[in-house]
DNA sequence: CTGAAAGCGCTTACAG
DNA sequence: CTGAAAGCGCTTACAG
């Protein structure tokens, strides 16, 4: 391995100088510069960062703790942004993906301990409560939240995110919609209920009783998509909906199958809209499924800036708004 | 920060005995140890990886440049097979995304390179061909390959892929399966066409005629699903297929839509099959879409041992089976 | 503009 | 069983 002292042997002159031309001191006279810099060029010599990190007490590693967000597909993006903020600030983003309360999750902050992370981003698949105590190093929690509000926290607006993909529906003169929430022990589903009713009463539409949970859990809590149950019903109503708002795109898809299954066609006959612009499903639908994308990219970007700079950014909620995709089922 | 000469001053003892106790050496009198470890758990203190990096000069760290690849929902598994296996072998995984042959991928050489990186793994979200030069640093292709053989390479065996899952549906009494390939520029497309033809072949049927190209590409690259436009030829012709095979499974998203459209039934009318196994898509469909699951994480795991002990896993192709989910749709 | 010395926190190599 | 010395490859703090 090439080291600085073996570039001031070849070059003549002292370890010191070497390291100026590495971190672009101005104070080395332009022909030395130039003949180190020849002689770092020839020998293709990369300064080792662990000798930097080791002497400058300063690790520039940001952790990156991620409940299966990586597995997920909606909340890739999650780490996506977070990535691409880390590039941008000089720093390293440390990726740990691990179980809630596993030994995966303990080996992380361990890691994380051993590399001296100046900061960690925990970050969840879905908007949700996390316990977390407070720890020496700074911590954003992203897609969720303290309910002691000891950290940093970055979440989707649910209710707003609710509120105004509502209103674009009542905007297009939809009277009669209706909302397939999420279960409700989920973050999200209250907030987004209030939203839709109350963009509803803010355009005199009596929207309380059209919020209906169409995802329960099975006996071991994973999702069970229960619209085909729910729908024949709704749509048998003299005052049937005119539009079927879902709490997420994978939900929607069970809505495209239970419709049809009725006879009854997307658009034409009744509008369909959800949440998530969850790629690539919610384009292959047809018709392609208008949906409310979740500001993930942004919200991991978010949490990055405020890991690096942890001052700026006391314990607190900050809510994030999405980005409505048009396409063709509303 | 606490260190370990701040331990062995608590202690009574010498710098090297803590670090004896930290690295288990059992040569450390039991009383010695039990001092110096309450000591340790008091501070709460945590060897400094940086350091130890430094003074054994091994920086445990296996790069892994993922060519969009932890953007895909179905190549993710890549880079989670791969951070398992990391984890099972006390290695520290660092992982970039990268756009192929942009400023994100010589970013991530240099950085692995001031990392002083052991191994690099280079991953494509689907098999594919990549001109990657030798380097010092060992290196491990993963779903993709170099023709020259210049790396490990570890890849799907898709000519057996095929030939298996065709062989599954001939043995459950299909005569007249289709194959809806992939655009044949795609590595995958002609293995996979070759192992579908084989496979009649070997059971007396003749299937050459029976591969038709139902992805193409827009003037931008994208891909464009036609089944929609060749369906509904090939379902007129009096000894219509009684399967299609999907060379993806948002492909067969497309071949539900489009048989939707025909009035022609899954299951009871024809026959669907499909290749990934892409959560949630093919559990969500209806019927469920029995699908060739692909081996992303054994794949990853692979790659990740093989990137460990270069010596053992010399330039070549490993090429890995898939399984089969059965659900519903023939 | 340049350089000699010290030291970041460990492990290695050696001596008792 | 224990410890003093050296050194990994840099940057810091200081002196010229």
């Amino acid at each position: 391995m090439i080291t600085q002292r073996m570039i001031a042997k070849r070059a003549r002159t002292s370890l010191k100088t070497v390291s100026r031309v590495i971190n672009r001191d101005p104070l080395v006279k332009a022909e030395t510069r130039a003949r180190i810099e020849a002689i770092i060029g020839e020998l293709g010599y990369t300064p080792s960062q662990v000798a930097r990190m080791m002497r400058s007490q300063k690790s520039n590693i940001i952790g990156f703790i991620s409940d299966r967000v990586a597995t997920t597909s909606s909340s890739i993006e999650l780490v996506r942004g977070a990535q691409d903020a880390a590039w941008k600030a000089g720093k390293q983003m440390m990726l740990f993906n691990v179980e809630r309360d596993s030994e995966t999750e303990s080996y992380a902050e361990e890691q994380l301990a051993a590399f001296r992370a100046e900061a960690v981003i925990y970050a969840t698949p879905y908007h949700q409560l996390v316990d977390r105590p407070a720890t020496d190093i700074p911590c954003v929690l992203l897609n969720c939240f303290d309910p002691a509000g000891r950290h940093h926290s970055i979440v989707p607006d649910d209710y707003r995110l609710a509120y105004d993909l509502t209103t674009i529906i009542l905007d297009r003169g939809y009277r009669r919609p209706v909302f397939l929430n999420l279960p409700e022990d989920i973050v999200a589903a209250p907030l987004r209920a209030r939203g839709f009713i109350e963009a509803g009463a803010a355009r005199g539409i009596d929207l309380s009783g059209a919020v209906h949970t169409a995802v329960v859990r099975d006996s071991v809590g994973a999702p069970v998509f229960i619209a085909d149950r729910i729908l024949p019903g709704l749509m048998a109503e003299p005052t049937r909906p005119d539009l079927i708002l879902c709490g997420q795109d994978i939900l929607a898809v069970n809505v495209y199958f239970a419709l049809a299954k009725l006879g009854i066609r997307i658009r034409q006959d009744v509008g369909v809209a959800s949440f998530d612009d969850l790629e690539p499903i919610a384009g292959l639908l047809q018709p392609g499924l208008s949906s409310l994308a979740m500001p993930y990219y942004e919200m991991g970007a978010a949490a990055l800036r405020a890991a690096i700079d942890p001052e700026a950014h006391p314990p607190g909620i900050v809510r994030m708004l999405g980005r409505f995709v048009a396409r063709a089922s509303f």
